[in-house]
RNA sequence: GGGCGCUUAGCUCAGCGGUAGAGCACUCGCCUUACAAGCGAGGGGUCACUGGUUCGAACCCAGUAGCGCCCACCA
């Protein structure tokens, strides 16, 4: 047999093979996907990343599910589709270019519209190059040939046709709402776009008017009382209701102000008596619309009071003590005010408290389109994975407010309505041009409004291409579930809205989000943040993508820590090693396994093993549960073919002959076998030590392992775990007697008639034991298992009384478990009830008990007085 | 205010009705000819608490306590 035996360091060096590898995959087109090709699709969007930064460890996860899933599914004969892009992310990147901009002392109002959205594409240019750097570093196998950004033509274009047939639709609608305003971004927000936390407030209570003519009113907000223009109480409030149609004096204006009944008042709350302010809270736009009540505006975009008198340009933080200052010199504060915790909405952005602001903006009319997007996953058309996370989509989809898409910003797709100078409206198609005259929308919109549209966007839409054809609706939509709400459920609602009811995708499979080994979020203040090119560089991509994988359960977060993604990088290196073993000893995939009638029980063993374990990962795929894959590979690889069959290989080999010929098969088809199986989660060893295994071009080309049926052979299990125990066992009392393990050992086996007989070879060598001497003398006698007993002379020299007590401690435990089966099967409700296997495992837990309680007490009367 | 989830070894988590598991950490012994990023052998848990169902409960049910997450226009 001719041996090529390429030279492998004795280390993985993963910076060595990684960019290489890497720049094939490439080259060698692995990653582009064929539109004509006569495969079965297979197609992810990558959930496009801000531009805005760098990706973080949560990304890092959340490509390597996806690369994983991609590359399995090329294996396994798919033509594959995973397309790479990011996201203009509006709001986030005009603040981002805003911030350098001010550390010139500039404002984008300096530089004007045009320049400004300039100055961002430029800064686009620069980030989303690092970005890029970074997948490749990961080894994300998306094909580049179609990355796409929101902002790019194909997909500004596909903005304007869905604005457009929304609008015609009548789906779109402008409207002067109460929407979230940020005082600081100067834009609205959508409901999502606000995060809303338990703020200590105060609860004052103010006497509106005088005498008779006065109502107690409670509030939080005592500076928005400027603009109030009611005083609400429930219909019903016997406290009240003959002032129900009067009106109170508001203090400072001079304003008489109705008092109004409103179901909306809930009497068991503060007073009983709320003051109502249309302009500047959204219940109490409602209640004014309901009674017809004028919105007063006293506040402006930035926050400052515009009511004229005292409080005239005033910041709203400051106008709250001033007013209720005043009020106290008026003698109108009736009670103290006391603390009071209520929620406060924040925009997601900049934390700064969001103000409802009444204003003219764009809607979505969600309502049809939300009833389709939770009637796809009702009836099973898009699976959410894990199910559980289900509950909290349809939560969201089947009580959908509006949607407010504009944004006063100026980075975004602009918004393609038109006015006219007599005020007309017209919406803007792609290949229409406005009326001359006509003024474009100064606003833009929302980014998840582009977002929304990814899964077709980027496939050509509204163009029925090839690609769309081909691949939408996608496979499976890889994200956190934090942004089940963002994101999900929007592609769900323009999915099947644009695609005539076919959802983008088949299954979404939710993650969770990376934490620290103390399972605590990860930010910059608790300084426990990963970069993962930091850990990629020190432990290599598949170090990192290995230890994020292996803590990934659906729907749930990750863990992770320095150590253990040394541990993983250990694993990678343990790989290397067993596959270097492999060549170094000629295994070889020249030619076909052997039948399991002409190979060793060891050999049959590790096969069994192997096709149990390839059933077992791929079971994990189907459910994404790549925490149980990873899991399953690493102790087979490990505990199973390094520590067992690897040793076990050897003494086959050195036998020489058939014996070791077919040994170097069955070491050829494993290990091409496991290398297949861990490509997709750890890429880059595998392809290394693929193509030295095999000489093929490359591991990515190979096709996935299938369970071989045929190999399945639980007798071989059976006789290789009797014995592991039985070397476990000896292994056990030479490591209690502290003999080293190179001390060879003289001993006498017998095997009672077992199997384990035919492995005598096998158990002297891995335990160093020599064939007994003409002078052999037993000093210990172990007996293990079935009826294998080794008798050792170790020359006199054991520690009898630490083996008394190791025996006696054994013994003990032998006695509990043979009383506690015997207990059941003499319990006649056990015996009647329980299921026979049970019972029948139970008499077999038995009868090893009992069988032990022999041996040990044998071993122990045998034992040298100490 | 609604909804969901969690509580198992020092840490992070599997297990979800029939003898308590993994990784990392820990202890002891080893440079045993693939690997010291390694090898071998160990220690460590009344499975949050209280009841119930069952022949049998970490697992099912009810309640209690603590923790976490999501949603939310009660001033």
């Amino acid at each position: 047999m001719t041996v090529t035996t390429p030279e492998l360091p004795t280390q993985y060096a993963p910076a060595d093979v990684e960019t290489q590898s890497y720049e094939r995959w490439v080259s060698e087109g692995y990653f582009t996907a064929d539109v004509g090709s006569e495969r079965e699709s297979y197609s992810i969007v990558l959930p496009p990343p801000n531009v805005t930064g760098v990706l973080h460890i949560g990304h890092a996860l959340d490509h390597s599910i996806q690369d994983a899933l991609t590359r399995r599914a090329r294996m396994r004969g798919f033509e594959t589709l995973w397309l790479p892009g990011m996201d203009h992310a509006g709001i986030a990147t005009q603040n981002v270019v805003e911030r350098e901009l001010a550390k010139q002392g500039l404002s984008r109002h300096d530089l004007g519209r045009e320049a400004f959205v300039d100055r961002v594409w430029q800064w686009k240019e620069e980030s989303g190059g690092r970005i890029l750097s970074q997948m490749t570093k990961l080894g994300d196998g998306v094909d580049w040939s179609r990355e796409r950004f929101t902002m790019d033509e194909g997909l500004s274009r596909a903005v304007q046709t869905i604005f457009k047939r929304l609008f015609d639709d009548g789906l779109i609608y402008r409207a002067e709402r109460i929407i979230n305003w940020c005082p600081r971004c100067l834009t609205a927000l959508s409901d999502i776009e606000v995060d809303h936390s338990d703020d200590e407030g105060e609860l004052i209570s103010i006497r509106y008017g005088d005498g008779d003519a006065s109502i107690v009113v409670a509030t939080t907000r005592a500076e928005t009382m400027l603009g109030d223009t009611a005083v609400a109480v429930h219909p019903d409030d016997q406290r009240y209701s003959h002032l129900v149609g009067t009106t109170v004096e508001l203090p400072f204006t001079g304003r008489m102000i109705p008092i109004v009944a409103d179901e909306h008042v809930d009497p068991a709350f503060g007073t009983g008596a709320v003051k109502v302010t249309p302009a500047h809270d959204p219940n109490d736009f409602e209640i004014g619309r309901r009674h017809g009540l004028p919105s007063l505006t006293v506040m402006d975009e930035r926050g400052v009071i515009t009511a004229h008198g005292p409080f005239q340009g005033l910041d709203r933080f400051e106008a709250r003590p001033a007013v209720v200052a005043a009020l106290r010199a008026e003698g109108r504060i009736v009670a103290e005010k006391r603390p009071y915790i209520h929620a406060v909405g924040h925009c997601s952005r900049c934390k700064t408290v969001v103000e409802p602001r009444l204003s003219l903006q764009w809607f979505v009319n969600v309502q049809p389109l939300a009833k389709a997007a939770g009637d796809a996953v009702r009836d099973g058309r898009t699976r959410i994975h894990p199910p559980e996370l289900a509950k909290r989509y349809f939560d969201w989809v089947d009580d959908m407010h509006d949607w407010c898409i504009s944004r006063q910003l100026w980075w975004g797709h602009r918004i393609p309505v038109w006015y006219g100078p007599e005020g007309e409206v017209v919406c803007v198609g792609p290949d229409e041009e406005a009326p001359p005259g006509y003024v474009q929308d100064a606003d833009v919109l929302d980014t998840w409004f582009s977002s929304g549209l990814w899964p077709f966007s980027t496939l050509g839409w509204p163009d029925r291409t090839p690609e769309l054809e081909r691949f939408y609706p996608t496979t499976v939509l890889v994200t956190g579930y934090d942004i089940l709400f963002f994101w999900v459920a929007r592609m769900m609602m323009f999915g099947l809205y644009a695609m005539d009811g076919t959802p983008p995708f088949q299954t979404v499979a939710l993650h969770g989000i990376v934490r620290d080994q103390f399972g605590k979020k990860m930010s910059k203040s608790s300084g426990n943040v990963v970069d993962p090119l930091d850990w990629i560089s020190r432990y290599g991509a598949d170090a990192t993508r290995f230890t994020l994988l292996r803590g990934a359960s659906p729907g749930s977060d990750v863990a992770i820590s320095e150590d253990w993604v040394a541990g993983a990088r250990n694993f990678c290196n343990k790989i290397w090693n067993a596959t270097r073993f492999a060549l170094m000893n000629g295994a070889t995939t020249a030619a076909d396994l052997p039948a399991p009638a002409d190979l060793t029980v060891a050999d049959r063993w590790v096969l069994s093993r192997l096709q149990a374990v390839v059933a077992a990962v791929n079971a994990g795929y189907d459910d994404y549960e790549f925490a149980k894959i990873s899991d399953q590979l690493y102790h087979f690889a490990w505990d199973e073919v390094c520590d067992w069959y690897v040793e076990l290989a050897k003494i086959q080999i050195s036998a020489g002959g058939e014996v070791a010929d077919r040994t170097r098969l069955v070491l050829g088809h494993v290990f091409d076998a496991l290398l297949r199986l861990l490509h997709p989660i750890v890429p880059f060893v595998t392809e290394e030590l693929w193509r030295a295994l095999t000489g093929g071009p490359s591991v990515m080309t190979a096709p996935w392992p299938e369970p071989a049926h045929a190999y399945a052979d639980q007798p071989a299990e059976n006789e290789i775990a009797a014995l592991q125990e039985l070397v476990t066992e000896v292994r056990r009392f030479r490591s209690d007697q502290g003999l080293k393990p190179g001390q060879r050992v003289a001993a006498r086996l017998r095997f009672g008639g077992t199997a384990l007989a035919a492995h005598e070879v096998a158990i002297r060598s891995l335990l160093r034991l020599d064939d007994p001497t003409a002078s052999f003398t037993a000093t210990a006698r172990l007996a293990v298992g079935e009826e294998a007993v080794v008798e050792l002379d170790t020359a006199g020299a054991i520690d009898v009384a630490a083996e008394r007590r190791r025996l006696e401690k054994d013994l003990t435990a032998a006695r509990k478990e043979s009383a506690q089966a015997a207990g059941k099967l003499g319990n006649e409700q056990f015996m009647s009830k329980a299921p026979d296997d049970v019972v029948a495992k139970v008499r077999a837990r038995a009868a090893q008990a009992d069988a032990d309680i022999a041996r040990l007490e044998a071993q122990l009367a045998a034992l040298p007085a100490s």
